[in-house]
DNA sequence: TCTGGGGTCCTAGGACCC
DNA sequence: TCTGGGGTCCTAGGACCC
């Protein structure tokens, strides 16, 4: 009974280094968006105790000064990247769950009996450094849960492998036993607060609780946490990505926004990159909620938040309906006289995109059908926007800032690294 | 001056049903 | 005057994840 967690390291600062061997030993953080905060640091950056989430202006000198390299966020790279890693680990195994960006679960029970699985950890290890030039590290254990253990022990002893494997109860309980029960997966700041005050300090004395009593203290997901900890598998691998059952799309803006005229458009702008998710989801939706909010850091400034949602009888896909819906879910939740920080829209109530179940009134309002207007717009926008709609802020994004981008080496063809300036100029 | 974005699951409580 | 018991469905909010 196996399971391996595969995870990259520093994801998005191992990514910009891919095409930059110059950065090699440098430190680097990514930035979150608007470069507000650091979402990704390298190892050396973490060693110059750079936290995980701090504000980029409070760190941005020492940082700097210090020879750090930083990114505002490449998502498109990022992702390609992602999708590299997470093909080359479907080649070789069966049961594969793409976690996160950065994350897999694998099912290794089928080739337990014909593998050493630590050998197999490291075989697909360097085939993936040397195919992406990703760094990852592999947990291999009897659950999800202690998979998450194993990769801690990794990088407590510091296995010079990367791979780390626990099987026996003794190497389970030594494992545990140095994790502190806040880094076990599913134990956030709250419960591990309130299981500090139980006297519960490490994984391995959480293991060691009944999980009875934890379902009765606590609740019954920290009671599968329990049981997972103790080797009991109540988390399969999911291979096929369960349909999402919201899509939101929002934004903190670099500067304050104040009048309903700026805000119009970039919510309009958020409303089409979510129905551009919902088809690509093939899905509909029966609710549009769109939030603005004033931004909580600044306590001395008047607050207000606002949050509206609109049904539509029939489900819907078609940007214009959800166009609509934004715009009449923005209008009486604006107030003026606030400085807004964020805004976003959010789709739920998904159903099937084949499934039409129809009103039994006709309403004025009905959802457009028109399926293949989308789908062409969907073609022509594919790699890069050509076709607006007119309540849309064209300009991109204009409150936000972002200054710090790598190209998009893997996905645009203008952007792809050059491996040899020489060679290129001769030529020319 | 400057503080991310996008998700999931669970539970309590209200509204409603017979 | 006396006012049950057992359900379902939905939503908001909390907690967690990366």
């Amino acid at each position: 009974m196996a399971l391996a967690l595969v995870d990259c390291e520093s994801f998005y600062a191992s990514c910009e280094r891919i095409f930059r061997p110059d950065l090699k030993h440098v430190p680097i953080v990514v930035l979150s968006n608007n470069d507000g905060c650091v979402i990704a640091r390298s190892t050396e950056a973490k060693k110059m105790g750079i936290g995980m989430g701090v504000p980029w202006f409070k760190v941005k000198d020492s940082f700097l000064s210090q020879g750090g390299k930083v990114f505002s966020s490449n998502f498109t790279f990022y992702g390609d990247m992602s999708a590299r890693v997470m093909n080359i680990l479907e080649g070789f195994v069966p049961e594969v769950e793409v976690y996160s960006i950065d994350e897999a679960f694998l099912g290794l029970d089928s080739l337990e009996e014909h593998y050493n699985l630590y050998d197999f950890g490291c075989h697909i290890r360097s085939l993936i450094k040397q195919w992406t030039g990703v760094p990852v590290r592999i947990g291999i254990a009897p659950t999800k849960t202690l998979t998450k253990i194993a990769l801690n022990e990794a990088k407590r002893v510091n296995v010079p492998t990367k791979v780390h494997q626990i099987s026996t109860v003794k190497e389970i309980r030594e494992a545990l036993k140095n994790t502190p029960v806040r880094d076990v997966w599913g134990v956030g700041r709250r419960l591990g607060e309130h299981l500090n005050q139980a006297k519960i300090t490490n994984a391995l004395q959480l293991a060691d609780v009944d999980p009875r009593y934890i379902k009765r203290k606590f609740s019954v997901v920290l009671e599968r946490t329990v049981r997972e900890l103790r080797g009991q598998r109540c988390l399969g691998i999911e291979n096929n990505a369960a349909a999402k059952k919201q899509i939101v799309v929002s934004r903190s803006f670099g500067t304050r926004v104040t009048d309903l005229k700026t805000l119009r458009p970039i919510v309009s702008n958020f409303a089409v990159r979510a129905a551009e998710k919902l088809r690509n989801e093939k899905q509909k939706c029966s609710q549009v909620s769109v939030f603005i909010r004033t931004s909580p850091f600044s306590d001395h400034k008047p607050q207000h938040t606002g949050y509206k949602t609109i049904e539509f009888s029939t489900p819907t896909n078609d940007t214009r309906d959800i166009l609509i819906a934004a715009k009449k879910a923005l209008l009486p939740i604006f107030k003026p006289g606030y400085d807004y920080a964020k805004a976003g829209i959010l789709l739920s109530r998904f159903s099937n995109e084949e499934i039409k179940q129809y009103s039994l009134f006709k309403d004025p309002n009905e959802p457009k059908e028109n399926s293949k207007f989308m789908k062409h717009i969907d073609e022509l926008n594919a790699y890069e926007t050509q076709i607006y709609f007119a309540s849309q802020n064209t300009k991109k994004w204009s409150p936000m800032k972002q200054n710090m981008t790598s190209p998009k080496y893997t996905t645009s063809w203008y952007e792809l690294p050059i491996v040899n300036r020489l060679i290129v100029k001769k030529y020319k």
